[in-house]
DNA sequence: GAGATGACGGGCT
DNA sequence: AAGCCCGCCATCT
């Protein structure tokens, strides 16, 4: 498990859920993205890995990030994916015929370190 | 140290 | 355009 590392150390995926609470709502981020800004443009991979772990429970708006396409990956899961098209939805994010969003509208970028 | 996992991304056919 | 394969990364066991 990762949610309870006593480590005392902020790991990789501690920096994800921090970056993903800073998604405003009705905005929506990539994995590839939030790799990026971890450091790490390469480690989509180990981002999904993190929210994999997020429970709907979590204070972490996990819905706000999507793939690349601008769609919903959550393979494997088909009730989290459309739990999360509708709380895209829910925040003004229109969906495509495709089942895809619109990336240059809804991409969030972050402030940045400046 | 080595093997296994996975909510990704890009390239090829 | 859709499907398949590989690579990449961080973490767990």
């Amino acid at each position: 498990m990762t949610r309870e590392r006593a480590t005392g150390r902020e790991t990789f995926y501690d920096c994800v859920y921090a970056f993903v609470r800073g998604v405003p709502a009705g905005r929506v981020v990539t994995y590839g993205q939030v790799a990026l800004e971890l450091g790490s443009p390469a480690a989509a991979r180990a981002v999904g890995y993190a929210l994999h772990f997020l429970p709907g429970d979590s204070d972490v708006p996990w819905w706000r990030v999507v793939n690349a396409g601008g769609g919903i990956s959550l393979r494997g899961r088909g009730e989290a994916a459309e739990a999360q098209r509708r709380l895209l939805e829910g925040e003004g994010v229109a969906f495509g015929r495709e089942g895809a969003i619109d990336l240059r509208r809804y991409r969030w970028i972050p402030p940045g370190p400046g």
